[in-house]
RNA sequence: GCCGGGAUGGCGGAAUUGGUAGACGCAGCGGACUCAAAAUCCGCCGCCGCGAGGUGUGGGGGUUCGAGUCCCCCUCCCGGCACCA
């Protein structure tokens, strides 16, 4: 008779157990390895998506098997509880922000728990809480003592309706996103943290993350930026207005080939650089160019191919080392924004300036010369660019040199006159975390009239965000809060206004695991217990954070370090990046020309005779609709999948073992219905073979096994064995197959039913049910108790694989001639290799093959194989 | 353009160091049970071929007794970065 499977009652009795035992509170304890497993904390946006069910299940399956290995392990949950959404939903709904997310956070708190995952919940925070963002007040205070945080004034998109900043993705075609009004580009001062002062540390350190991905390390290099080169400048007597020399007579530039500074021929520089609006004032023109340049598109995709368009300044300015005149002129591919707005222009030798030559009929020097190619001025070659063959030429007295003898040469040459050096550029810029915004950390800041800007004293922190504000769309309300603006000067005790601006959010999550992992203390941002769990052994999350908040923690971690919070260099030893959940995208041409989504339940598959997905039809009308492929699941194209919805119809465990049995944790997931029905079968499979077994108790193995309960026993445990490397590699969807052997290795055993066939299934199910734990927790607690393996299999010993039970007495060997497959044929464990040859080529399949040719040797490879070359 | 990662049946994906390609599952097909259906169980399932056999891991070449795996060239896909001077 088929088993019912009642996952409710099997999952709810497991979760009260866990809860009543406090089973994954954890503790300090210097006597056990520990493996501090973090998966990075979701933001309480209403309810869980697929992606945090996948994240979770990884880092849970990760803490469990660990926990069973012997490890003291310490998996935390918290909420990164600042940002936009509240405020939006709190525009929309007229609810203050602070109790949008609070009640967010109770129900996903739920819906975690339902999961089932092994969370010290005494552990958890919210980013909101004062107790916790207090730290992040006192830390900034200490960064200001340092001088690593700092004001000052930077350009940022401003809505004028809606009075306040916007964040880049919020600018939608140079408008608003919510009010559709032109944004301006505003100079507002804010605080910035110097990160750039790490740069180097930043960069240098990515080689101590071996257990991190290539791809990460590679994109926060890039992102870094590092670049070598030379600053100098072309002198000149430009003066403004007011007579006033500009810039101190200098136009400095900044290049990494200044081995070619004998071939400027111009120099470029940025619409916004000083010079270009010195020479707009008398020149319309040019003035008109600026503007148009200023406005142009920042599409990353359209600055790649935009033509290349510059305008003369009709000023010029003196080579340092030539002493020649060299035109200065606007070119849109210079950015303001990198180096120092200006470049040296050398047409023969850089792609873009040979362009730009080209088009105005600039000249064109050679100054690098390879052997065995000849320059032409016809069109770009690709070794006019190569620095590492050519030697200077037409160059006076460095001609010859090679690229770095000639930088060299020429930095020193430079420095001689006070007009350059060598120097590091980077790509990375200080960050910005001031927010014109509400739900967010308070800067602990005060405006006094007397004395300016005066931190906030440690004793008076947290400033404390007032909690009733309900943002309406138009500014940050804590303008308009009195309350809070009203304060006096610590210096001087003069009434005076403190900062409105809060904290970037990100300031919020750079340090969070640092706080799980110490007593939360309020006299102490971190305390000792953090040295003994930090660093993190296992990060999991999404690559999406790659650069910026990985970045930022890294940088808060070396900040901590240097201010002798903490001891370690980097908060995370290893990163795994999950991969995206993907769903089937449906949809159809509606008769106005747009698109019309259709969520995956309302439409069926159309299969060919062989089972091939051809198309789709919608159930509603039967009439067919697009399948345009996998894509990540979203609100707009229709295809997401409820987490709860699928908890609520095959429960957490079925939910937890098809996450990671439909593919490994670094790939991308394609979502399948009747394949969360396959985990759902398998789990039925194992509960209804779970109640064929008697009582545990009573069975020993014997001393020796043979036929098929020794096949069935070896099968179980070269599985286990293999699991065991997947399981330490990460790559959890073959445990999960492997858990789906060992069953079907057990059933195949049972109908088979020879004498004495109980107690290897006994064993082989204990084996079974805790590989599968970490995966399915629940239903394998239920099986361990009531087969009377124990009481609890949170507690039971990680299964070893006997290698005894891999020893087989004989050995299956293929036969192959030239390398195909041609037979198999049995051999003693004991045979030599002698005798193996001869029983090979003795083989009745073989034979045919053997035919008119010469045996030339024969290759054995143990335990597998036998190749005979013949020829 | 640069950097990184890929390409294996109808589908998701396996295959530690080069050693039986396609584990495990999904879909499909056939059968049993059933008045019937669902569920369940049993069997088949890369392609060509009745069969023997041939062929097969994006394409081409190479190394090797033996290549999905190593080397060279090419095509395509995904991700990241980018007038970075």
């Amino acid at each position: 008779m088929q088993q019912q499977y009642p996952f409710r009652e099997i999952e709810q009795a497991a979760q009260q157990k866990w809860e009543n035992d406090n089973a994954f509170r954890a503790e300090a304890d210097p006597s056990k390895p520990k493996y501090y497993c973090l998966s990075m904390f979701p933001y309480p946006s209403g309810k869980l998506h697929m992606g945090h069910v996948r994240n979770y299940t990884i880092g849970d399956v990760l803490a469990r098997y660990h926990r069973m290995k012997g490890y003291n392990v310490l998996q935390p949950m918290g909420w990164d509880a600042f940002g936009l959404p509240a405020e939006n939903a709190a525009i929309q709904n007229r609810v203050p922000p602070a109790k949008w997310t609070w009640d967010n956070i109770a129900y996903m708190k739920k819906q975690l728990k339902s999961l089932g995952l092994a969370i010290d919940w005494s552990r958890e925070l919210a980013t909101c809480q004062p107790e916790y963002y207090k730290w992040n007040q006192w830390l900034f205070l200490r960064m200001l003592e340092k001088g690593i945080a700092y004001k000052k004034t930077q350009i940022v998109n401003w809505d004028p309706v809606d009075q306040t900043v916007l964040a880049n993705e919020q600018v939608i075609d140079g408008r608003g996103w919510r009010t559709g009004a032109l944004v301006e580009k505003r100079e507002i001062p804010g605080y910035y943290l110097n990160i750039t002062r790490y740069a180097q540390e930043l960069l240098d350190d990515l080689d101590k993350l071996p257990g991190w991905p290539e791809r990460v390390k590679t994109m926060q290099a890039n992102w870094i930026g590092k670049s070598t080169g030379v600053r100098f400048a072309f002198t000149h007597d430009i003066r403004d207005a007011d007579g006033k020399l500009i810039d101190d007579g200098k136009l400095w530039v900044f290049t990494t080939r200044a081995d070619t500074i004998m071939g400027v021929t111009f120099c470029a520089v940025a619409a916004e650089h000083p010079l270009a609006t010195h020479a707009a004032r008398s020149n319309p023109e040019l003035a008109a160019f600026i503007e148009k340049c200023k406005q142009g598109s920042v599409m990353e995709a359209d600055l790649a191919t935009m033509e290349k368009e510059g305008m003369d300044t009709g000023l010029s300015v003196t080579h340092p080392l030539t002493g020649e005149q060299v035109p200065v002129w606007v070119g849109n591919y210079v950015l303001m924004s990198y180096g120092e707005g200006a470049v040296m222009a050398v047409p023969a030798h850089d792609e873009r300036d040979f362009a730009f030559a080209k088009k105005y009929n600039l000249p064109i020097r050679q100054s690098i010369a390879v052997k065995g190619e000849s320059f032409s001025l016809d069109a770009w070659q690709e070794w006019y660019g190569d620095k590492s063959h050519g030697v200077c030429v037409n160059s006076g007295k460095y001609d010859g040199l090679g690229h770095e003898a000639a930088v060299d040469a020429i930095a020193a040459d430079l420095k001689a006159k006070g007009l350059g050096d060598k120097q590091v550029n980077w790509r990375l810029r200080d960050w910005g975390i001031s927010r014109q915004r509400y739900w967010g950390c308070p800067i602990p800041i005060i405006h006094c009239d007397n004395c300016g800007d005066v931190p906030v004293p440690d004793n008076q922190l947290p400033v404390k965000l007032p909690e009733d504000c309900v943002p309406d769309g138009s500014g940050n309300p804590l303008n308009k809060c009195e309350d809070f603006l009203n304060c006096t000067c610590p210096k001087c005790g003069v009434p005076a206004r403190r900062e409105t601006d809060t904290m970037d959010t990100f300031v919020d999550s750079s340090w969070y695991y640092a706080r799980y992992a110490s007593g939360f203390s309020n006299e102490r941002m971190v305390d000792e217990q953090t040295g003994y769990w930090m660093p993190v052994d296992q990060y999991i999350g999404g690559i999406e954070h790659a650069i910026l908040h990985l970045l930022y923690s890294r940088f808060w971690s070396k900040v901590m370090r240097d201010l002798d919070l903490v001891d370690y260099d980097e908060p995370f030893a290893n990163l795994l990046t999950q991969g995206m959940v993907l769903n089937h995208i449906f949809s159809r041409r509606t008769d106005k020309g747009g698109i019309e989504y259709f969520a995956p339940e309302e439409v069926e598959l159309v299969h060919d005779e062989n089972g091939k997905v051809v198309g789709a039809k919608l159930l509603a009308d039967g009439k067919p609709v697009d399948f345009q492929g996998m894509g990540t699941m979203s609100k707009s194209k229709r295809n997401g999948v409820d987490p709860q919805a699928l908890i609520d119809q095959y429960g957490a465990d079925t939910a937890r073992f098809f996450m990671m049995f439909a593919s490994p944790p670094e790939q991308t997931l394609e979502w399948s219905d009747s394949g969360v029905e396959g985990s759902h079968r398998f789990l039925r499979r194992v509960w209804a073979y779970g109640h064929t077994l008697e009582s545990a108790i009573s069975h020993a193995l014997p001393a020796k096994l043979t036929g098929s309960l020794a096949n069935a026993r070896r099968e179980i445990h070269a599985t286990l064995k293999q699991a065991v490397y997947d399981l330490e590699r990460k790559q959890f969807n073959t445990v999960a197959s492997a858990a789906m052997k060992m069953l079907n290795s057990l059933e195949k055993l049972q109908k088979d039913a020879e004498d004495g066939w109980q107690p290897v299934a006994t064993e082989g199910f204990s084996i079974l049910l805790r590989l599968l734990s970490p995966i399915a927790p629940h239903i394998t607690q239920a099986l361990w108790s009531e087969l009377g393996y124990g009481d609890d299999i949170l507690r039971a010993e990680w299964p070893q694989p006997d290698e005894s039970a891999l020893v087989q007495d004989e050995i299956e060997l293929v036969i192959q001639v030239n390398g195909k497959l041609r037979g198999s044929m049995t051999v003693a464990r004991s045979a030599d290799k002698s005798a193996i040859e001869s029983q090979a080529v003795a083989h009745s399949s073989i034979q045919k093959y053997l035919e008119g040719v010469t045996v030339r040797k024969v290759i054995i490879v143990p335990n597998k194989l036998v190749n005979i070359v013949v020829g």
